[in-house]
DNA sequence: GCTTTAAATTGAGTGATCGAATTTAATTGG
DNA sequence: CCAATTAAATTCGATCACTCAATTTAAAGC
């Protein structure tokens, strides 16, 4: 008499309500009248009104002034929806080897400040981080010309195993110390709230939100850099793992007994692709370069281009295991388009044609087309953008769930 | 003006209505009394009267007759609901390498009667499979002394790639042919509602609804025999791929440039723990055995066990690479729980705790316990009660479209 | 038999949403 | 310039799902 079926429920228990829907629709499509917004979500056209006059009260949307768009129109003219600019301020910042990256997006998703400041030396202790988060934040502030009392939401992308919902750092390459609570440690310091993810995932939030995944549904987000990233998104969420961490592509095996990473095991993917792995293999083949410096990539490149066999060879082989990567991640999740993206994306060796034969000839082949890849070129804000993205994500959260509250 | 966030929607449009939440309640609770159901889903007392009273005119539920239950109540005791078992009956079956397995439950989930009746040699046409499950089903029929009429919904299991949406066999080692419209096939010679997925996936249903991942919310099953399955529940539900196919890890690249797999390329898993992978090489070290066949794999593995430096090394290397897949698995969904279920589990070499300690030392230690791995002895029923299950999952969504219909 | 207890039910009330009718703001044609 | 036309937006009454508070029901305990 135990019954059978899924203990827990698998049908979703609540879901979202007409009035988040049409503010989703109406941030998605910037400027949208509510006809289209009843035909797009199949909710008649009296719900809409009742709804976004109670969203208009609440000072989240506005009417637009601007001429009518859809053309030689015959009856009433269709009055534009849109998100209120002023009704908030996010910031979202990213911590990376060149310093701390911040953006400030007001509510309609616009620009109004973005700044880079130089970083000390990492890894540092928490102390450090938070001081260049601080120093970086105002940074952003001043331009807008801004108080921090103004920001909604802060949102926050760090490297390494990153706990988004207990905000906490277990490991990161830019922090000397593990198991930091650096979420509270800078709300308390800035005294707004702050959400923190993994830098990659943080990639992936923000190709789903500013990028082309607006329009996918499913798809994947590669960098690399000093490590391997990876951030998935599926069904328009980004996917964290079953434990809210990371998805640890740059630890997928592809070499049995393989080259020592820096996680302690043997044949990583990061061991053959990432920015050490290429430099310590340079460090054997090419003993006369200086230490290890990001130039010293480029160089090694460059000798590569030039025709040296032995660098050539390092480029080789990162591309060709890089390529079994991805295809077995296409081979799991099938995903509708691969983003690679990150700054080393310049050395043709990983982000080029081979690499896409390489994973097409290691990719199932079941009658559908290959799955489309994309360079998308590293910019600084890009990931400071998702982490803005984050940050607004949490933030509509807070406003619906005070929606339910005082409504 | 095109705003931002994602196009799709990132809030699930509508989910379950309460009297989903109820039905799915009792269904999973096997006899749960209505304050427990409002305890349990916090939905008011009143609302569960008014429709588990709906569910009872529907003939879907009934109260039960028998005693109390919790221990000495006082007040006016409780009155448990539970599933009418009489309400509909369904069908599961799996084509197998044996023949074709049929279990008919009942709506509360009891089997009432299984069959088996063996095949022809595979692969075959479409014609020869239809004709075998027609022979299996009405086998399991005369059993429980029902028609085919009696029958609300037929699941079955198929190896190979599998559509479930359009009920589309792409390829299958048990059919000749490419494409086939299983489904529909079968839905016309059958003359009840058929639906069908690869048998990978409804092992994962089976333990879903049916085994331990009744509890979980996030676990996978991996079999082994002809070639290799695996099935992930995310989120208590079975998760398909994003084009609904299964998900491939049997061809997930464990070696670069190595062993030659059925599907053409090279390295896949496959390639070194499938049957045929292993006779493959025993042919080479082992050429006085017979020809190919189930028995033969039986006396590589005694050879092994019996000190066999050759036998030994094969399913040595099987165990380290399969070992290396799981660890992948592992590193990117980070399941509660894996299960490693199939007819070969009795090869200790592939199911073992050097497999397990492979997998743990190829696992990026996250600072918490090792993920739990299972063993589960294969039973050939299992596969089929995981094909009933599917045709209970879609008969409930087909019930529950009823409801609104005609509600 | 009366009280106590807890489950189940009932009936009034609320909020979300819809359908049909109405109002509004434009264009077009006379 | 003024109807007629068109389509967007709004209003109003109705419905449905669900809750709350009060009531009924079926047992145990005294």
């Amino acid at each position: 008499m135990t019954g059978y079926g899924p203990q827990g429920l698998a049908l979703t228990p609540a879901g979202g309500s007409a009035r988040d829907l049409i503010f989703e629709r109406i941030r998605a499509a910037g400027q949208i009248a509510r006809v289209d917004i009843a035909r797009d979500l199949s909710i008649s056209p009296a719900t809409v009104t009742t709804l976004t006059a109670d969203l208009m009260s609440r000072t989240l949307i506005e009417e637009t002034a601007d001429g009518p768009g859809a053309g030689g129109a015959r009856g009433r003219p269709r009055v534009a929806l849109r998100l209120r600019a002023d009704a908030h301020v996010v910031a979202g910042l990213k911590l990376g080897d060149r310093g701390v990256t911040v953006v400030l997006l007001d509510f309609a998703g616009r620009q109004l400040a973005e700044a880079t400041t130089p970083a000390g030396p990492i890894p540092c202790d928490a102390e450090a981080v938070i001081a260049a988060v601080e120093t970086a934040l105002d940074e952003g502030l001043a331009q807008a010309g801004l108080r921090r009392a103004d920001l909604a939401f802060i949102g926050i992308g760090v490297p390494g195993f990153v706990a988004t919902q207990t905000g906490i750092v277990h490991w990161s390459p830019a922090l000397s110390v593990r198991d930091v609570p650096l979420a509270r440690l800078l709300q308390q310091r800035l005294g707004r709230p702050v959400v923190i993810d993994n830098d990659a995932n943080l990639l992936a939030m923000a190709e789903l939100w500013f990028g082309v995944g607006r329009a996918m549904r499913d798809f994947i987000v590669v960098t690399i850099e000093q490590g391997v990233g990876m951030g998935i998104v599926l069904g328009n969420r980004l996917y964290r793992g079953t434990r809210g961490r990371g998805v640890e592509f740059g630890h997928m095996k592809v070499q049995p007994e393989g080259a020592l990473c820096r996680c302690g095991q043997r044949g990583c993917l990061e061991a053959y692709v990432a920015d050490y792995a290429l430099l310590r293999e340079a460090e054997t083949a090419l003993p006369h370069a200086p230490p290890a410096s990001q130039d010293r990539l480029e160089k090694l490149f460059a000798e590569a281009k030039a025709g040296n066999l032995a660098a050539r060879s390092i480029f080789h082989r990162a591309g060709r295991l890089f390529a079994i990567g991805l295809a077995n991640i296409v081979n799991i999740f099938d995903p509708e388009l691969v983003i690679l993206s990150g700054e080393q994306m310049r050395y043709d060796y990983l982000y080029s044609d081979a690499v896409r034969e390489g994973m097409e000839a290691n990719s199932l082949d079941l009658g559908h087309p290959p799955v489309e890849l994309r360079i998308h070129k590293w910019e600084d804000q890009l990931w400071a953008k998702g982490a803005a993205a984050l940050a607004l994500d949490r933030l509509s959260e807070q406003l619906v769930a005070g929606e339910m509250a005082d409504a």
